[in-house]
DNA sequence: TATCCTCGTGTGACCGGTCACGTAACAGCG
DNA sequence: CGCTGTTACGTGACCGGTCACACGAGGATA
């Protein structure tokens, strides 16, 4: 306000050397303020702060990167889903690294073609991002994951748990295998995932591993692709030719949809079938009947790979030291019952 | 492979004068290679090419950001939803802005404050974003980006229509309530979304203006969340206090949870009460009954916001012209039927 | 044969920060 | 009173690209 009402009306966004000069300071202390650093006398500080102000002066992250080599940049590689539990995830991570000062960038696999995965990589490297968080991968991403050797460190987030080490992904499915068990089923089905991702790996090993574990012959999983639809048309065929009184889905949509099937042939849940779904999405409470299902803790588990990404970055665990995810509870609603017969 | 077997076995990564050295050519040359000027001899070119992918050498987005004073950078500023329509509108942004040679960065809004908006969009910023698309603002969200002035170009994208002039999103509302009274309804209530949501809004308002242009009286619409949990309180409330024989839900979550409270306290949809939801997410075909819903094409919307975007940025329109998303459209299924009563 | 133009390529400066120093001013100490 | 140490700041080079321009070779033109 002392010599010109704008202070600045050029095109080009001001730079230190422009609140430099408007403070009467070098350009380097400019850098110290916005850095803050230590060794700077307060009222220096204040100078050069009501300059930045003045100014609206905004540090080019550009300029920063180059000059520091380190781009403060997580790149996220999402799947082709549009889920409860993806978004949930995807949130978590983007909040956690806001936190931890990183920026996010985004990209989504379009299909799980290794082509498009490379694809999806590249573009993400291209931006100098210093770690990636692969969200729900398929299964085929992985190894194209390892076969590139990234020189970034790759943190897999999925319900699988955040780290391979701790998949209690199975024993979610355990639970609600065993659940239908205790509940006196013996011919229990199980419509999983599609192949390729890890989660419905698991979660079919999962159901395998009860079925065994009490001695019942577990049928062969059919392989799904999460859709309701899916579920639905599934359940149509299933229940044709397949003589079962519970069915563990590999998520809560495609539990849904059996539902859908099983009120369609003119039968009922729980009375004639139970069913079992995965994830707790916040509908499943309200649907009719209200479903049986596993639930998730997606925030903690976005959140837990944020963090163990920023280990691996070199970065002080900071405040709050490692958070464990919450684990996978089975959540007993009316979609499942005792047999009838 | 001629001298080293490793060609660099050093800490930085490769530059273009690395790359310059190893082709024989100046860097400039390089540089020419990798934006692919026309005015080059093709071996030149090629011998350049080899070295680029001997070394692996990636181009440094931050030095290139910084010379050319262009980012090439989207911020994406998304609500704290992880429903549906939200991830699907984030998805075609993304792969719409990828395709276009733009990234992305995304943030998520904690909270609708004010603060909050103000520091995501500040996160964003600084950053350096060319341009920033909002999707799904609550509208509290909206004055504050206009009382920013931000220096960049902002697209909204929300189910309301790309731009704020087309928002066939109050037809779509007119065409549920529309249905609903054409069957003969006439007590149609209506469970809205949260006060700030301009979808919330537009919907409200098509209720409001469908049943005025049929001289019926509207009931005063209820405030929900989008939860599928809100219908449910909701329904039981409003069931126990309104004579209603119709319900129009804001959002197909909303319907999702009112149905279950019509059941709960021992009526029946579309027996005793009808309900229509919005969005057709896809379990809503397989909800029981069947949900009637106004479809919306997500992806196209969020296309579209990314394409007027880049013509805001001055970006030629390209290949594919302006596409137009596809319209709102009423999916009538088993939840609504002629009043018994 | 001298002149001009075009094509293909090289040189120096610059984008806006940071880093490693250099250097005044002032204190404490023998 | 000279020496060293600390504090608070300034200077030059550099990060890895791009831009404007310079320049030599060769063909067309006069």
């Amino acid at each position: 306000m002392s010599d010109t009402d704008i202070p600045e009306a050029t095109g080009r966004a001001p730079s230190i050397r422009d609140v430099a000069r408007l403070a009467g300071v070098s350009y380097q202390t400019v850098s110290r303020v916005i850095n803050n650093s230590p060794q700077l006398r307060p009222e220096t500080a204040e100078k050069v702060r009501s300059a930045i102000a003045e100014l609206k002066f905004v540090p080019n992250q550009a300029a920063r990167a180059l000059a520091t080599s380190r781009s403060r940049l997580i790149g996220v590689l999402g799947p082709r889903a549009t889920t409860h539990g993806v978004a949930s995830m995807v949130q978590a991570v983007e909040s956690a690294a806001r936190a931890a000062g990183y920026r996010l960038t985004l990209t989504n696999l379009a299909t799980s073609a290794p082509d498009d995965v490379r694809s999806s990589i590249d573009h993400l490297m291209q931006q100098g991002v210093e770690g990636l968080i692969a969200v729900a991968p398929q299964t085929r991403v992985l190894p194209i994951l390892d076969e590139l050797k990234l020189p970034v460190p790759v943190q897999i987030v999925s319900s699988t748990g955040v780290s391979t080490s701790h998949n209690d992904q199975a024993a979610g499915a355990r639970a609600a295998v065993r659940h239908l068990i205790e509940l006196g089923h013996t011919r229990i089905l199980h419509i999983a995932g599609p192949r390729d991702w890890v989660e419905a790996d698991h979660r079919m090993r999962g159901y395998l591993a009860e079925m065994d574990a009490n001695d019942l012959s577990p049928r062969p999983p059919i392989l799904g692709d999460w859709t309701a639809q899916f579920g639905f048309e599934a359940g149509i065929e299933l229940l044709r030719t397949e003589d079962a009184t519970a069915v563990f889905a590999g998520n809560d949509h495609m539990a849904l949809g059996f539902m859908h099937a099983v009120r369609a042939i003119g039968r009922s849940v729980p009375e004639d079938i139970s069913v079992v779904g995965f994830d707790d999405v916040p509908e499943s409470a309200h649907l009719w009947p209200p479903l049986t299902t596993v639930r998730q803790d997606f925030v903690g588990i976005g959140t837990r790979a944020v963090t163990d990404l920023l280990t691996l970055l070199g970065e002080s665990a900071g405040e709050g030291a490692l958070v464990e995810p919450g684990h996978l509870r089975l959540i007993v609603r009316s979609s499942t019952a005792p047999p009838s017969r």
